[in-house]
RNA sequence: GGCCCCAUCGUCUAGAGGACUAGGACGGCGGCCUUUCAAGCCGCAAACACGGAUUCGAAUUCCGUUGGGGCCA
């Protein structure tokens, strides 16, 4: 193999990292496993104003929950450390003096104030904006009154012709050079543009593929000209289309686009989110909805990469990670809950279940919940001893308190003579009962689910009748027995 | 405003000239099942933006329009 595939995620350390930034990265990561090439990822933090402490960290973590393993990076280093902008510096000021040199770049001593002046003037006639390339051929520097302190450096771009960019996912896409401006390398702070740094690195990374969001696609045929200048050989380019919020305007974070690190906390499955991620935008068939890690990775290829923007599915996403959650063994649904109340505490269970009793209740609650966070309102009941609820909720429609009173007491010896204390033979024991008092299955046992659970809605009534116990299932409908005998005592009218 | 990209059900998509009466999924609606809620099963509504051209034949090719988006301002 001549060319090894060498592929990088290049996030600006400028906030959270929302669901745009990181489906880029799943499709990166997807493309370099699918290959068997490098991932790397790469902090381009060149933008002092606008980076953002805690960033980096943010969207590390993100790749991190969501299993995108990188082979080369800031924290774990690699051949072609650092893979920190800010610490490459001497890199992008020796390219831009190389290219000085060759006469493809240029120092321009035009102050911001001018260039503000000649915006206004291009305005004002309605002419278009843009560099007037006043210091593309001087032959000495101007006198220093006229001159800002420190100039910066501006790539001289060809003013005819065109350039072409081969994109895999776009063909080929060309741009007038007439239009195109002397754009600057360096600015006056000495730092490198995007463009500057962007392609020195990528080049000195040996990265093959440039896959990245489809913004970057009108300032690629910049890169193209500094890659040729520099005499090297650019990668192959993918830009790939891009996450749109509900409104259709780009995702940010103006709009309101949640962290990405709100997923996690949500209680979504990183491989439900990456399954959901990799089909906004990508597509196997014209069935299949659910791929494994596994299957994603041997299946993408950037062919199959659609071409147009695409609005983020929630309902989609929730279907998803449901799907993925009654595919789970109760075990697995086990470690998944106790891993993710371990992360965020709930204080609905505010100490941590046993697992075995847990994994007995997670397949009665498995395909009543679509994100891990839905469990705790459900279960509580099974791990504290205090139930609430109010006296009225065990009162089903048709039904009054005499009536629901003389039901759980009925309740209460068939339960207390049940042998065993299982499902089918509570079952069996209740359902005749109903018959017997004239009610209808669902209002007698609308009543002991409220009795038992505190809940309207609750797991299935007599499985969790077993696992709660003789004991603890007697106390508590003993406990709603109590209050429907003292009457005046609560639920006063007014509520 | 200039340049660039994009265009199939509300949304995610299949479709690469005849297999399309345009398929699947989410969501919606209706039904079945049912102790609540779900899940499951069955069914229904729902799209090729528009106009030209090419062709015996176009969702699929070309051009234009419109719309959406991005970049630069």
């Amino acid at each position: 193999m001549t060319h090894p595939v060498r592929v990088r995620f290049a996030p600006s350390p400028t906030g959270d990292p929302h669901v745009g930034n990181i489906r880029t990265a799943v499709f990166t990561w997807l493309f370099a496993r699918h290959h068997g090439g490098a991932f790397v990822v790469r902090v381009e933090d060149t933008d002092r104003a606008r980076s953002v402490q805690g960033a980096v960290e943010a969207i590390l973590q993100s790749l991190r929950w969501l299993g995108l393993n990188w082979d080369e990076g800031p924290d774990i280093g690699g051949p072609f450390a650092p893979y920190v902008q800010s610490q490459r510096l001497d890199l992008y000021r020796q390219a831009a003096h190389d290219l000085i040199g060759s006469g493809d770049a240029y120092k321009c001593y035009c102050s911001p104030q001018r260039l503000a002046d000649l915006r206004q003037r291009q305005t004002r006639q309605n002419r278009d904006t843009g560099y007037d390339r006043r210091c593309r051929d001087l032959d000495a520097p101007p006198m220093p009154e006229d001159a800002s302190q420190t100039p910066v450096v501006r790539f001289r771009m060809p003013q005819d012709g065109s350039t072409a960019v081969d994109d895999l996912i776009r063909g080929r896409v060309t741009f007038e050079n007439r239009l195109a401006e002397d754009f600057v390398l360096l600015k006056s702070d000495g730092y490198p543009t995007y463009h500057l740094a962007n392609v020195v690195d990528d080049h000195s990374m040996r990265i093959s593929h440039v896959l990245r969001a489809e913004e970057w696609l009108p300032s690629t045929p910049r890169h193209t000209h500094i890659y040729k200048a520099l005499g090297w050989t650019p990668p192959k380019f993918a830009h790939l289309p891009i996450i749109l919020a509900q409104d259709r305007s780009k995702l940010s974070k103006r709009h309101g686009a949640a962290s990405f690190l709100e997923y996690p906390r949500q209680g979504y499955l990183p491989d439900a989110m990456l399954n959901f991620l990799t089909l906004l935008g990508w597509s196997l068939d014209d069935k299949t909805e659910i791929l494994s890690r596994k299957e994603l990775v041997h299946h993408f290829t950037i062919d199959r990469v659609n071409r147009s923007a695409s609005i983020f599915n929630r309902d989609k996403l929730l279907w998803t990670n449901g799907s993925y959650l009654r595919s789970m063994t109760p075990e697995a649904l086990a470690d998944a809950l106790l891993e993710y109340w371990r992360a965020y505490p709930t204080p609905q269970i505010p100490n941590t279940p046993r697992r075995g009793l847990l994994a007995r209740i997670a397949p009665l609650i498995a395909e009543r919940i679509k994100t891990l966070d839905q469990a705790a309102p459900l279960i509580h009941f099974f791990f504290r001893d205090e139930i609430d609820y109010e006296t009225e909720d065990l009162i089903q429609k048709g039904m009054d308190r005499a009536v629901t009173c003389t039901a759980l007491e009925r309740t209460l010896e068939l339960m207390t003579a049940a042998q065993p204390f299982d499902a089918d033979t509570l079952e069996a024991a209740l359902r005749p009962l109903a018959k017997e008092l004239g009610l209808k299955p669902g209002q007698l046992f609308g009543s002991i689910r409220v009795a038992a659970s505190g809940l309207r809605v609750a797991p299935p009534l007599f499985e969790s009748l077993e696992i709660l116990g003789r004991e603890r299932a007697l106390s508590s409908i003993g406990k709603a027995v109590e209050r429907l005998r003292s009457p005046a005592v609560d639920s006063p009218p007014g509520r």
